[in-house]
DNA sequence: CATGCCGATTACAACGATGTAAATAGGCGG
DNA sequence: CCGCCTATTTACATCGTTGTAATCGGCATG
């Protein structure tokens, strides 16, 4: 037998109706013992295994849902990877990982399911998304936002208060008396994403201990990686007198700039604080070890494939909620923990 | 509508049949530009998509295919990811990632086909299945195994030469006179994986160099994390006089191991060298920054997709066929570089 | 013994797309 | 104007599975 065994080889096998093999395989109770074992053996003999396509067609699921990420080798976005399995294994869902590379092409193409059609969601974690995507989103493929939230209501979301995140974050440092503190991938301007709104806690942060915000400060990237963190360093301390704290808006960023610091003869936390956000693995074993801003991760993940879960089983029209999760400080070597 | 447009629907919308439609879906060549365009219009009006598991249950191909790797925050595995995408892109694959966390039943999940019936073919980088598991293997499902060989001739692999990589690496730790050289990580029997061969070629370059081979010097981890580098350094540490250099079997262990070195008041290359496996950008920004084995992994990932692209257009059942993937040792701080 | 009921099994159609083969429509030469 | 040829379009069947509803057979009841 050369081709994939169908049910309807199976059926004859066992010589029963292809619909009691299905009945046997979905465990639907009114099958005798008999046949029930009948089945079971052709099945073991021919190597049979139940075809999804052929089933999603018929049942319109699959029992898989697709997170969509920009980057694996952003650590955070792994360290959620596995939380989602985790969460979703409890739920009997399959996951299927989709890299987007942040390109809004892809984001777009998982907001609208073509990629991820044989799902029965959508996890995303957008980047480039703009709020006009989402008008015209296909709201039958449920979707459920992580990180950078969407115009209200019109799609689940979740993720930590990011302006507290950051403020508390400021708060760390000013208390322990840095002044001229940069914001490593800040945003003054442009879209309302996860930079700008924790740029604004530090903000808020700087004006409630009354100490002036220098825009100068504000110091943009390229992206998240590591070298990014890096020449950012770079560039604060050709520019003038050094800062006396980095907040970096994401570990990678923090470990690239604690590696430059390294190379310019600066010391964490002598000379200066580096702090970073995500809890990163890696920045547990740095040297200096990072302080960071650490998301529930397992938190986000429950919520999200909890949502997701509900959105699939209810087929709801309800509207969108927000879910916020919990994060704390972990205060480590790079800020003098 | 309330649900998904079928192609029923664009046909009707448009005044042709479903065939006519599924013809300039395909861009089949006899359509007239005027059916064409009022087919491209109901399209686009009804916001069609075409189903995917309809076109797989007709054509029985997906065009997408599988990356079951075991750990997604092992980085190695993220970058490969990374690269995998990129060589599936350009041959029009799309690419669903899953994680097995090196669990042998999902292992065999990936390898039977079970998780992965929508796509076509599995790059597949095992950690737990053992050889009996792929004598009954379904041949139908196109594979490609990563790293770990398999039983000659089941599968085709694609990967270094592991005994080579750690007998140059050895032999730049023995060129920079170091004699005490622990494995961490490193296997001396069970199953002839990565450990085991990466093992061999550690003692063969003592063996040349006419070092002793000392077996205490082979130091067990759980896994492959940060953490058990760092335990595997307290480990030795205790155990009698400190080494004069870490091989670690991968940049996780080792960049562990450095972080246990450091809080144990020795610096590499100092008191001792430290060398990796991967080449993670976390070597790159470490402190110090990390010497190690870097596998070409562009040309790995490249030479997964292209073999099994092949398998899958022409269905070969032609032997299976192994490729080793150039590696080269770069040499940084922790080493002296 | 007829009737009704219930559990077990099955026939049939349908999900959406597309390959095959047949039908239809133009176009052109005769 | 007819018939043939080609370009375009269509009808139909099919991929594998499962919901619906019908059938079958056995058993208990009246």
């Amino acid at each position: 037998m050369a081709a994939r065994p169908s049910i309807k080889d199976v059926a004859e096998y066992a010589g029963v109706s292809p619909k009691t093999v299905s009945n046997v395989i979905n465990d639907f109770e009114h099958v005798s013992e008999k046949t029930r074992a009948a089945v079971r053996e052709a099945i073991e003999a021919l190597g049979y295994r139940v075809n999804i396509a052929g089933r999603q067609l018929r049942r319109g699921r699959t029992g898989m849902i697709t997170l969509a990420v920009p980057e694996l080798d952003v650590a955070y976005f792994a360290e959620l990877a596995k939380h989602v399995m985790a969460a979703a294994d409890g739920r009997g869902l399959t996951v299927l990982i989709h890299q987007t590379g942040g390109v809004r092409d892809r984001e777009l193409a998982a907001l609208h399911g073509f990629d991820a059609q044989f799902t029965d969601g959508v996890i995303l974690s957008p980047l480039a998304l703009l709020p006009r995507d989402f008008a015209t989103r296909d709201t039958r493929l449920p979707v459920v936002l992580l990180g950078e939230s969407c115009p209200a209501g019109s799609a689940d979301h979740v993720g930590i208060d990011n302006v507290a995140a950051a403020r508390e974050a400021t708060e760390h440092l000013l208390a322990r008396g840095r002044r001229r503190i940069a914001v490593v991938g800040g945003a003054l301007r442009g879209r309302l994403g996860t930079d700008r709104l924790r740029t604004q806690g530090y903000q808020e942060a700087l004006r409630a201990a009354s100490v002036p915000f220098e825009p100068e400060l504000v110091v943009p990237v390229g992206a998240f990686h590591w070298q990014d963190g890096a020449r950012a360093v770079g560039a604060v301390l050709e520019r003038g007198p050094a800062p006396d704290a980095l907040l970096c808006l994401n570990d990678h960023l923090a470990l690239g700039a604690l590696r430059a610091l390294h190379e310019a003869g600066l010391r964490a936390p002598d000379d200066l604080d580096v702090v970073g956000f995500d809890d990163i693995e890696a920045g547990r074993f740095s040297v200096p070890s990072l302080t960071t801003v650490a998301p529930d991760k397992a938190g986000i993940a429950d919520a999200a494939v909890s949502l997701l879960a509900d959105r699939i089983d209810r087929a709801s029209a309800e509207d969108a909620s927000g879910h916020i999760v919990a994060h704390r400080l972990v205060v480590r070597e790079s800020s003098g923990g």
